[in-house]
DNA sequence: CGCGTGGTTGACACGGATCAATCGTGGTGG
DNA sequence: CCACCACGATTGATCCGTGTCAACCACGCG
């Protein structure tokens, strides 16, 4: 039924669940840390170079292993966090965990960019799914480069106005649309044009079924579900991690706006 | 048309939908322009005089009727918005308008601090409930000031951490909670606790019953019956408008964290 | 080969939405 | 002054979308 997998998955005190996802073509496995340049680039919309050498002056890059714990919600954020490097996910450990991921994350990207701002605790946990390095900016040591450099300031406020507008509209969907919608505005998201057929695009599911079916709130079983019925209708068709959207303008309908 | 509460509701375009809401104690009706300096502080937690003098210097305050619209998801936003004074309610205008509440703000507060900082246009719909004293902050005029005043720039860092971190669990609770869980847990951040009785606490609801229920994501049907429930099962007491929270920890242990 | 993981499918239960009728209340016009 | 009307809230009956539970298939690894 499908071709691309491979198992693995335990670890010990985190049920890891992460395997058989099929990889990105270009990353490999493991962590390579990217010219740290390119990185600031990907987190803050390309910084000047004197920007750059004072937050390398005062962040930390961290290396750490898959399954690793990268955010608490128990315990207070001062520093901001960032991906560099490899794929985390975002979500609750509920009691002992089957830790419930809500949103996941890869390559150079902010892990939380907000909670350090704050006095308190961040409102979710974070775990690394493969081996990544991690950036760590001390809010306190972050606050007098804003003095210096205005054009810091007006990105990281731009960091944080980007994540308020998508959870704006994430929270509006959950409350508005019911599934299928939800997932043909997720499909259209991630989903690549085709230069000679206009009604057509293609979307290569990077994570697990079950984990693209956590970031929008259903079940597997739901996910199932829904990935035949669009089928059925002719709208995609599905070949294992490989969906090729078949008409556009209908999935965007359903999607409704 | 209104003492300010007033029946009427309807209105020419939008349909108002706004009465015997009842008032909160203190604010009269009408729109009294506090002293800016308390609005500031409201918004920005305390700025430096410097700083205050600064923003009036580029903020302009925009009287406006009850019904006006704020705030459009189909016009860029260039300004970030505050509210000086009266209420108003965020959420989507489809199509025609029934428009649908997503959450009301009241008092000093901000309107739509983010959009501004994106290119793009804001998630949602504005209007106003009330007659408002709208602020508005052009971005290209504040951009500069972060320079001159670092602090700014961290206090407006703040106000968008505390907006992420309030959709994100907002976000959490639609995916993970339902729907008497929230309600528990929206009761349980509006309650004022009573000084004699431990286990109680007041909270007067401020608005219709309807755009409660919005704020959830239930139907006011829904709110009916859990108002109900939860008085059946002596957790709290129902007069009309008013609430009593008779026991504090169950509630907690609905509200399920 | 058997086991673990991930996915699919079906039967079923349940939370909430929807539809419709009724009550209460405050403002309005005759 | 009262009858009427509009709006909000409440209640009941019913429907539908999803979650839950359980069985089963497919694949890769030890």
């Amino acid at each position: 039924m499908d071709t691309n997998i491979a198992s693995n998955g335990v670890a010990h005190g985190v049920p890891l669940r992460r395997a058989m996802r099929p990889r990105s073509p270009g990353r490999t496995a493991g962590l390579r840390v990217p010219a740290s340049r390119s990185v600031w680039s990907a987190l803050l919309g390309d910084p000047a170079p004197a920007v750059i050498d004072d937050l390398e002056g005062i962040a930390a890059a961290r290396p750490l292993p898959a399954g690793s714990l990268l955010l608490s919600r128990h315990e207070p954020a001062r520093e901001l966090l960032a991906l560099a490097a490899g794929d985390a996910a975002l979500g609750v450990a509920h009691g002992d965990l089957p830790f419930q991921p809500e949103r996941t994350l890869q390559g150079p990207q902010w892990l939380d960019a907000a909670s350090a701002w704050l006095g308190g605790m961040p409102a979710q946990d974070a775990v690394a799914l493969s081996d990544v390095q991690l950036l760590v900016l001390p809010r306190a040591a972050l606050q007098p480069l804003l003095a210096r450099h205005p054009e810091l300031a007006r990105q990281l406020l731009l960091v944080l106005a980007r994540q308020v507008h998508q959870l704006t509209t994430v929270a509006h969907d959950l409350m508005h649309k019911d599934a299928e919608a939800r997932f043909a505005d997720w499909l259209m998201q991630h989903s690549v044009a085709l230069a000679d057929a206009p009604k057509r695009a293609l979307v290569t599911l990077h994570e697990r079924k079950r984990d693209i079916a956590a970031q929008l709130g259903i079940t597997p079983e739901t996910l199932s579900r829904l990935l035949r019925q669009l089928s059925r209708k002719g709208l995609i068709e599905v070949k294992g991690y490989a969906v090729t959207v078949l008409d556009l303008p209908a999935l965007r309908a359903i999607a409704g706006a």
